[in-house]
DNA sequence: TGGCTTATACTTATCCTGAGCATAATTCAA
DNA sequence: TTGAATTATGCTCAGGATAAGTATAAGCCA
C-alpha cells in the first residue's frame, strides 16, 4: 500500500535486495571512492512582506540557496546559520531542518556521484536583508500558483489542472489503478467534493510530477509535456520548497511560529494577513482574534496603529513567554488520572 | 533566543562566521578530500509485543543497526529498506524519516571526517522477524526508564534526577540562566506543577546529556558523572532513538502508524495497550474506544477474542479504506468560507 | 453628514472532551 | 453454585472549544 506523507520520498515499492548489511561496519572510518558523497546544505528562508510569502532565490530566481557542507562546518545547522548570516547580515532567529534527498533519478544522470541534499527551513523577516547580491526575494506563489487560494480557488485548477490530470488518471489502463490515480487527485486538488486542504502542498506537486504536466519531469523523464502554469526550478529545489510550503502550513497551527516573521510590533489584522498568505486562505476574523487572545500569544503595546484606513488597531508585540512556558503541544489522547 | 523542538538539533547560539558562500557553487561535482563525507543509515526499528515498546538493536544491544548509505543504493529510503529486509526477510511497510545528523562535537574526535547520519524511522510487527543474527529485540524503557509513566511518575525521577538537575541548575553562576536551567527541566520532566509531556522524551534526553548526568556526556564531554539509570548506546544512537521515540509519539495522536505494530485482528483493549506502550502512559479506556470508533478506524471481523479473562472482546481489524481518504489532517485554523 | 473601512465585543448553536456511572459477559475460587 | 474479579460496552453530563454571525465602535473621506 503506497502512503502520503508530508515527509515521505517518492517510495518505488520493489523489493530489490542489495549487498548492503550492518554486519561490515568496521572498516568504513575510510573514505573510498564508493562510498564517498557530497552533502549540500539547502535553505528554504522564508519571510512575509506585503502580505504575500516570500522566499529567498539565487540565479535569476531559479535555484534555493544552497552550498557544501564543508569540513569548518561544526554541523549542519551551524553550516547552515553561518551561510545565511554571510547572506542577510544577521542571525535568523528560527531554523529547523526538513528532510534530506538523496535521489538519483532525480537528476537525470544515472552514474552521477551520490550527492546529499539537506534541506532546512529558515524564518526571517524581510526587513533584515541587505540587497545587492545575486539573491534576491520571490513570492512562492510564483512557482505554486495552484496552491493560492486567497481568493478562491485558482481558475487554474479547474481549467488546466484537473482536465489533464484526470487524462492522466485515464491512461492507466488497469481499472483499479485508474480509479486510484483519480482519487488521489481528488484528494489532493480538492475536486469531487472534497475540501481543499492548504497542508497537502508537497502531494499536489509531487503528483504533477508524476503525472508529467510540470517542466522537471519532462526534463528527468524525457515523457509529457508541461502544461501546468509556475516557474520551475533547478534540481529538485521546487520540490524542496513544496516541502518546506507544507512544513509551515502544517506548523503555524500548533506552534507560534509566525511571529518570526513578523516586525516587533503589530496590527491583529497584519497578523491575520502573514497566517493567510502562508496557509494560502482567508481566515475568520473574529475567531481568529479569539484563537490568538485565549492562547495569550500577543500582549498590547499601548500604542495604535497609525496611517490606516479605518478604526486604528491596537499594537500588539508577541509574549516571549510563551516560548518558554508552552513546551506543552496538544495531547489528543484521551488520558487518565490513576 | 533558545528554542526547543521535537526537530531541533543542539544549536549552539555563536555567531561566527564562515567561509561558506552559495556563490561558489560550480566546481563542487568533484569530490575533494576536504568535501568528501560518509553517510550512515540509522534505524530505529519498533514493533509493540506483550505491551511494551521494542526497538531493533545490534552490538549487544549497545547499537541501534545501521550501516552506510552505498553506491549500489537509489535513494535512501530504499537504502534502509533494503538492509532491513535482508534483516527481517519481509518487507517493512511503514518508514519515515527522522533526522540527519552530523555533529562532530558527539564523537570526540575534533578532527574526525565529517560523517552523516540520516535517521529513520521504521515500523512493523515482532512477528515478522526471523532471530538468529546479532540482532535482537529490546524494550525502548532499558534505554529511557523516565520515559514510562504508565504506572505512575517513576521513582528514579523524584529520587534522582530532580534533585540532581536542581544542583545542576544551582551550579550556573548566573541567576537569571540559573532560574532557567530550572524552569527548563521542570517543564521538560512535570516537576514543579507542570504536567508530565510525553512528547518531549527528545529534550529530556538533550537536558540529561547537558547536565553530564549519563555516560553518552561523560564519555563525550570528559566531565561529569553518569548517575541516572539507563541504558547507554554507541555514538549518539541514543539520542536517535529519543528522536524517534518523540516523533512516534507525536504522530500516533494524528495519523493511524499504531495499526503498523498491530496483528491483523486485534481487540480494543490490544490496541490501547499497544498505545500506551508507546506513549508510557494510560488512557482512559471508554473515551478511547469512543475515538476509535468515531474516526471509523476499524471494523468488526465478526469473531470475539479466545482465551480471554473476563467478558469476551469483539475482534476488530484496520479499515484500510482510511489511508485513501484521509488526507485529511486536523485544521486548527478558523478558516472563513467567503 | 453619510458612506466606507476596519476594529472589537458579544451571542448562539454545535461539537468535542474529560470524567464517570451502569450494566453485560465471562472466568475462577470458595 | 455463588459471588468476587475481570474485562467489555453503553450511556450521560458538564464544560470548553469552535463555527458562524450580529452588533457596535471609531476612524477616514467625499
Amino acid at each position: 500500500m503506497r502512503r502520503y506523507d508530508v515527509n515521505s520520498e517518492s517510495a518505488h515499492w520493489d523489493h530489490q535486495r542489495s549487498g548492503f548489511s550492518n554486519v561490515d561496519k568496521k572498516a568504513q572510518n575510510t573514505v573510498t571512492s564508493m562510498d564517498a558523497i557530497t552533502a549540500d546544505l539547502v535553505a528554504v528562508l522564508v519571510a512575509v512582506s506585503d502580505g504575500n510569502p516570500k522566499i529567498m532565490t539565487i540565479a535569476h530566481a531559479s535555484a534555493l540557496p544552497s552550498g557544501p557542507f564543508q569540513f569548518a562546518h561544526r554541523s549542519l545547522q551551524m553550516g547552515l546559520r553561518a551561510w545565511v548570516e554571510a547572506q542577510t547580515g544577521r542571525p535568523i532567529g528560527y531554523v529547523e531542518q526538513l528532510y534530506t534527498f538523496a535521489d538519483r533519478g532525480r537528476t537525470g544522470d544515472p552514474d552521477a556521484p551520490h550527492r546529499i541534499s539537506i534541506s532546512y527551513l529558515g524564518l526571517t523577516r524581510e526587513e533584515l536583508m541587505h540587497h545587492g547580491s545575486e539573491a534576491q526575494w520571490s513570492s512562492w506563489y510564483d512557482y505554486f500558483p495552484w496552491e493560492d487560494h486567497r481568493a478562491g480557488a485558482p481558475a487554474l485548477i479547474a481549467k488546466t489542472i484537473a482536465p489533464k490530470l484526470r487524462a492522466w488518471a485515464k491512461s492507466e489502463v488497469n481499472s483499479a489503478l485508474q480509479k486510484q490515480r483519480w482519487r488521489r487527485a481528488a484528494i489532493t486538488f480538492g475536486l469531487d467534493s472534497h475540501d481543499w486542504n492548504e497542508e497537502l502542498a508537497l502531494q499536489r506537486y509531487e503528483l504533477l510530477y508524476e503525472a508529467s504536466l510540470i517542466p522537471e519531469a519532462v526534463r528527468d523523464k524525457g515523457d509529457g509535456e508541461p502544461v501546468v502554469p509556475g516557474r520551475a526550478m533547478t534540481a529538485d529545489h521546487r520540490r524542496i520548497l513544496a516541502t518546506g510550503i507544507a512544513r509551515l502550513r502544517a506548523k503555524i497551527k500548533y506552534r507560534p511560529v509566525v511571529f518570526e516573521l513578523m516586525p516587533a510590533d503589530f496590527t491583529l489584522l497584519q497578523l491575520q494577513r502573514s497566517v493567510e498568505a502562508l496557509a494560502g486562505r482567508l481566515v475568520h476574523k473574529q475567531n481568529f482574534r479569539r484563537l490568538i487572545e485565549q492562547q495569550e500569544l500577543v500582549e498590547e503595546t499601548g500604542a495604535i496603529a497609525a496611517d490606516t484606513i479605518g478604526r486604528p488597531a491596537k499594537l500588539f508585540r508577541f509574549r516571549q513567554g510563551v516560548l518558554a512556558e508552552r513546551a506543552v503541544i496538544g495531547s489528543k489522547l484521551p488520558l487518565s488520572r490513576s
